[in-house]
DNA sequence: CTGGGACGC
DNA sequence: GCGTCCCAG
């Protein structure tokens, strides 16, 4: 065998087992995230959950959602907030990341840029500041909806601000949030992002007597009324997105919280 | 708190 | 792409 032969023979050799090598760590990758996403799932109350209608469950260790392909955003985001994860912590917002658990491919925030809408956060940063890893989680393209900034900064701002005092007052809640899905939607970038007209959230307390629920439905426009005028029953929310909310949960308990639309027991 | 955009490396 | 700075609701 020639020199030369022998070397082409080793250069082969490297490029094939540089190959190999590369997905080996891509294959290692991809186990990381699903070993994560069922640690993160075993961690995560489950019975809460509402079903997906999309069938793309993802679980993150900050928060679960429901992937929805089709308008490239979730249809909804559930997490508990403990009371004792009220921080002040001041982290530094890092850059938006494609949320690569998504397996179908969530969108990447470029389809957001000169838009003229937010990047809406669906689980809230100011909710996860226990962590700068919890933090830093929120900022997945899969957690992120179109808002118009003043809606963004105005009434929802406040909605969230509402949910972290109860979380404070109640010792805890569960929130699920999203947009509403549904009819002709506008879209944004490449990916075609849909901007809902609506936006909705759930808050449920569960170990504070007996469990309730409060529920909103909230036009995607700016609004100076009182939040309370925005209460609907989880019901209504369930026959507008097609999504089982409360399905885990005792059905008793389930059928009484879900039709209310009262406030009542409620401080804003 | 919720976010954006411009500029330089 | 990342850091830094300045901006508004």
């Amino acid at each position: 065998m020639s020199k030369r032969t022998l070397y082409t023979i080793i250069a082969a050799l490297i490029v094939v087992g540089i190959y190999v090598y590369e997905a080996y760590l891509k294959q290692e990758e991809q186990l990381e995230i699903v070993n994560k996403g069922a640690q993160a799932k075993t961690l995560t109350n489950e019975f809460f959950l509402p079903t997906s209608t999309t069938n793309q469950l993802v679980h993150h260790e900050g928060y679960s959602l429901s992937y929805s392909e089709a308008h490239e955003q979730a249809e909804w985001v559930a997490y508990e907030l403990k009371k004792t994860q009220l921080s002040y912590n001041d982290f530094d917002r890092p850059y938006f990341e494609i949320d690569q658990a998504v397996k179908t491919g969530a969108a990447s925030w470029k389809n957001y840029k000169n838009s003229g809408y937010d990047r809406g956060h669906l689980c809230p940063a100011a909710d996860r500041r226990y962590s700068q890893k919890a933090y830093d989680e929120t900022f997945l393209t899969s957690n992120i909806s179109p808002q118009k900034h003043d809606f963004n900064s105005g009434i929802w701002n406040t909605l969230e601000q509402k949910v972290r005092y109860w979380a404070k007052k109640y010792d805890g809640v569960f929130v699920v949030t999203g947009g509403v899905l549904k009819g002709t939607m506008k879209t944004i970038g490449n990916e075609h992002v849909s901007v809902p007209n609506q936006f909705y959230k759930i808050v449920f307390d569960y170990n504070n007597g007996t469990p309730k629920v409060i529920a909103f439905l909230l036009p995607h426009k700016n609004s100076k009324e009182p939040l309370h005028n925005f209460v609907v029953s989880v019901d209504f929310l369930e026959d507008l997105t097609g999504i089982d909310f409360f399905s885990e949960l005792d059905d008793a308990i389930e059928n009484e919280i879900e039709a209310s639309d009262s406030y009542r027991n409620w401080r804003f």
